[in-house]
DNA sequence: GTCTATAGATGGATAGAC
DNA sequence: GTCTATCCATCTATAGAC
């Protein structure tokens, strides 16, 4: 046959895609199949012959999204623990990913509506947070560290994003850079011990 | 007259502290006025006497909220700095705040959606959260680090509802507070050196 | 597999009776 | 000020033509 099956694989991964950055913009509850099709120049017909319903697509999208993620931190080029860091640091609590929601993290502006999301989306969540975490620890040598790192970042975009100007916004991420940096920095120190 | 002007207000009010539990429970996007207003006992004609749009009751609901959440830091009984933060860090990284939306903090149900809204709503939300944040600063010395609780504290409720069982929710809110406790304690201490 | 068309429900918001 | 009724848009999902 001319389209074996993995085909319609990549064309399902490739509507993941398309539909990501309208999710994380403009949220999963108000944003309709017709505009997510639309991205990939397809009507919203075609979306069920991909999925089974939209919960299936945010169930999707969590793989895709927090592989990306970890790619990110893997492409750090750092091995020195608090050059990791700050390499960090300025990567994720960037004005830049404060203002484009649709090319970052898919925590800080979907995180609320996969705790809202069913069982199953929330089980694949726990299982690619639980790599991630894994991936964290062994740079910072400690689970608790990692998990708490994640936690900060996610809340500090958050936060920033609710914030009406850029001055603001800056004011929080700056705020947060410089408090983590010199925490962290002791505390990995303390580990070292 | 029977009923003096500020019996339109007072019903406004209740009209939002009613909405409040079950947008921060299903989402702003996800939840109808239909479906708001029911929580009142009134439909949703009647909304459109007290508020202009859907919008309007968002912004309205940032103000009632936070000054919510100050009143309760306000209530922390504490003086002394660490045992301040030990009592914040046991009320607000609880399980019973993971898994009861409704009755908690509006940032981490309802940050991401504050960060879509209009203008005027991110205002008011930074009006606010500067009142919170000048409030944190006095006990714990900083304003970074006020700014940085916060981010923290809303980031590891986020990250821990979005987690499937009660077994990975605690797992996200012990490894917070311990890594919290310890290095907020030290923090604390280099300030005041 | 994708299209058009549409079902069926629900969304925000308005009009007019009381 | 609140009700019922309704407008109109949009939503998720399905049916049938191609």
């Amino acid at each position: 046959m001319r389209y074996p099956p993995e085909h319609k694989a990549e064309k399902r991964q490739a509507l993941i895609e398309a539909s990501s950055a309208l999710l994380k913009q403009g949220g999963y509850a108000a944003t309709g199949i017709d505009k997510l099709m639309e991205a990939s120049g397809v009507t919203s017909g075609a979306f069920y012959s991909h999925f089974g319903s939209k919960a299936e697509l945010l169930q999707a999208l969590v793989p895709h999204e927090l592989e990306l993620s970890r790619n990110a931190w893997e492409s750090n080029p750092h091995t020195e623990p608090t050059a990791w860091l700050e390499f960090e640091l300025e990567r994720y609590l960037n004005i830049k990913h404060v203002r484009h929601p649709e090319a970052g993290c898919m925590l800080p502006s979907l995180g609320a509506e996969i705790a809202r999301a069913n069982a199953a989306t929330r089980k694949v969540f726990e299982e690619e947070m639980e790599k991630g975490v894994l991936m964290l620890e062994q740079k910072l040598g400690n689970a608790d560290l990692a998990w708490t790192f994640i936690c900060q970042l996610v809340g500090a975009i958050l936060v920033a994003r609710a914030m009406p100007t850029k001055a603001a916004q800056l004011t929080v991420l700056d705020a947060n850079k410089r408090i983590l940096l010199e925490s962290l920095t002791r505390t990995l120190a303390s580990f070292a011990e």
